[in-house]
RNA sequence: UGGGGAAUUGUGUAAUGGCAGCACGAAUGGCUCUGAACCAUUUAGUAGGGGUUCGAAUCCCUUUUCCCCAACCA
């Protein structure tokens, strides 16, 4: 190698290890060479334009992220638009729970939410414009005429026999069919661009179709609806949108957005495609996840193990952990399938930072205290978040007969268990160290009761000799402890895609019987039983997971789900034996 | 059999001709009043083949595989 190479090499090096600017993502590196290319006088607009056809999923959240963040990060602007172009599937109700979720993740839209439906008179004034400038033409034929007539990958399509009436003729019969003359399906509007493009969206797409329909906010003013890739691209350029980001599927209709706004002249946006969230052990399209609800295969759109973002609410995903989930995934053009435990360590690092601990038992078995007090109840300080001191501390109460975890209690224990067998010592969180005497069973041998002994020097935990215990496990005080119902949710599909060819059946035979259990007598401390109204906190259930009051909870009859389970590395240690 | 995209450790994502890095997972150890959290260490990758170059994940050629497209849906 030559000296002078040998330079540049070591130039080069000193660059790179200079401080860096953070790693950007390609639509960040787009949008900062805009930013220095002056492209759109330094201005960022971005916008999040869902159907309200459907209620908000996981993907659509990696999508609000996006564009929000594109937008804050640039001290741009974002707006929310219903892209509400098809009365025949929209529905007030999906515009309601758009706003609530759109509002929950946290993107603020300002005082900028708007409507493609706001646009129909402009829109209609540009399409009369182009059939002015002879670029487009209303056609008589019907779809199965259109479809027959596209031609195919190889051959060109042929041209409709109306794709040379004269203006005159297309401005009245454009009216008319915006005046309601026509029945619906009778005409379109086509754009006039090339029959044989080998882009199918290019040869003369619809741009209007007649739909006689009740409109969820137009009523029946109008008789005639744009079509997508007509009305998208308006609707960018109405609102001034600089980076019109969307999924990769739309990546063969960028000639057709560009070229509307091109024979138009007006403002000109920049459509940029990114590969779409597809998550492992679910499915994520609107048409699956509407017939799961209207099938009752779930409870609604909101069951907690739909990846619906009203779903992942109620389960007890926090807006900071779905928000981190879309930071982690990254944005690239690659199709990838992200492993649902990347989301579900997504939640587990905010809520641990954040969530009360309280102590609850799922499978209930009483341990009782013979040298304990009889009558005695005594209140002990337990902290509520040891990751946060100033969340406090609560008393909970402890007494002769206590419940514990029914997996906290082996008869005959492998060596590297460490919980209550007879003869070891273990510390019950925040209370006693006691150890294991005996335990009584049933005539067919289950374990019904374990008794114990307690060391009453080592009140709240700590033994004054420093001995130390290898065990921790929670407990309920039996008298004061409450019922509350406890469901367990698991992944809804037993196989990661249940979309793939390689599960050739129907989705929905993968669904997983075992998706929810339901634990109809979990005993829970009293401040567990008193914070169960809906939406009240986010709780770890001390060793067992996080859980969080379904919509349905109340102090009375308390109700929890479980957002996802803490890590459990005994439960690897005891299946490999 | 046309057009448009894409391929980097198990997963996801950087490196824009110059040390293949980061995160998550996994494994091991430490710590611990949660077998959690936390800390440390380890693990493992440029789809294949040619070429250009002092030097290629990056440029060129070629092969393979995957995704999207022929709704009056979005």
């Amino acid at each position: 190698m030559a000296q002078a190479q040998e330079g540049d090499r070591f130039e080069k090096k000193e660059e790179n290890s200079a401080p860096r600017e953070k790693q950007l993502h390609f639509i960040e590196q787009i949008i900062a060479d805009d930013e220095k290319s002056g492209k759109f006088g330094g201005r960022v607009h971005t916008r999040f334009p869902p159907e309200p056809n459907g209620y908000l999923h996981i993907g659509h959240a990696k999508s609000i992220c996006l564009n929000y963040a594109m937008a804050t990060e640039n001290n741009g602007l974002f707006n929310l638009r219903f892209d509400d172009t098809n009365p025949a599937k929209e529905e007030t109700e999906y515009v309601e729970s758009i706003l609530t979720d759109v509002r929950w993740l946290g993107a603020d839209w300002q005082d900028r939410l708007c409507f493609a439906s706001d646009y129909f008179q402009q829109m209609y004034d540009y399409a009369v414009d182009l059939i002015k400038k002879g670029k487009a033409y209303v056609c008589d034929m019907t779809a199965e005429e259109m479809s027959a007539a596209r031609g195919t990958a190889t051959e060109p399509g042929t041209p409709s026999p109306w794709r040379d009436r004269t203006v005159e003729e297309n401005l009245d019969l454009f009216a008319r069919m915006k005046a309601g003359e026509f029945p619906d399906g009778s005409k379109t509007l086509r754009a006039k661009i090339d029959m044989a493009s080998p882009n199918f969206n290019m040869r003369d797409p619809v741009m209007y179709r007649i739909v006689h329909a009740e409109h969820h906010r137009t009523g029946s003013a109008w008789k005639i609806y744009p079509m997508y890739d007509w009305a998208h691209g308006l609707e960018d350029s109405i609102e001034g949108i600089t980076h019109s980001i969307c999924t990769l599927e739309f990546e063969n209709h960028r000639p057709l957005y560009d070229w509307f706004l091109d024979q138009l002249g007006v403002y000109h946006p920049q459509q940029i495609e990114f590969a779409r969230l597809n998550l492992t052990y679910t499915v994520m399209s609107k048409r699956k996840l509407l017939e799961l609800v209207k099938g009752g295969y779930v409870s609604g759109w909101d069951d907690p193990r739909m990846p619906t973002i009203c779903g992942l609410r109620r389960r007890g995903y926090t807006p900071e952990s779905v928000r981190a989930f879309c930071r982690a995934i990254g944005v690239a053009k690659f199709n990838s399938t992200i492993d649902v435990t990347v989301l579900e360590n997504a939640v587990r690092e905010d809520l641990n930072r954040t969530a009360l601990r309280r102590m609850g038992v799922l499978r209930p078995l009483k341990l009782v205290i013979d040298n304990y007090p009889e009558g005695e109840t005594e209140w002990l300080d337990a902290v509520n978040n040891p990751e946060n001191p100033a969340d406090g501390v609560r008393k909970v109460p402890f007494s002769k007969v206590l419940y514990i975890e029914q997996e906290d209690f082996m008869e005959d224990a492998p060596k590297k268990y460490f919980r209550l067998t007879p003869g070891r010592e273990v510390r019950l969180r925040y209370a006693y160290f006691v150890t294991c005497d005996s335990c009584v069973k049933d005539e067919e041998g289950r374990v019904t009761e374990v008794h114990c002994h307690y060391d009453p020097a080592t009140r709240g935990g700590d033994a004054p000799d420093g001995r130390k215990v290898r065990g921790t496990i929670h407990w309920v005080s039996a008298e004061h402890a409450r019922d509350a119902q406890v469901r367990l949710y698991d992944r809804l599909f037993s196989v990661e895609n249940p979309d793939s060819a390689s599960n050739p059946l129907d989705y929905k035979e993968y669904l997983n019987p075992e998706s929810l259990e339901v634990i109809a007598h979990a005993k829970v401390e009293p401040a567990l039983a008193d914070g169960a109204a809906p939406g009240s906190a986010h709780y770890q259930f001390e060793r067992i997971g996080y859980f969080y009051p379904d919509t349905e909870s109340t102090a009375g009859n308390p109700v929890f789900n479980r957002t996802v389970s803490l890590k459990d590395t005994w439960a690897k240690v005891a299946q490999k034996g």
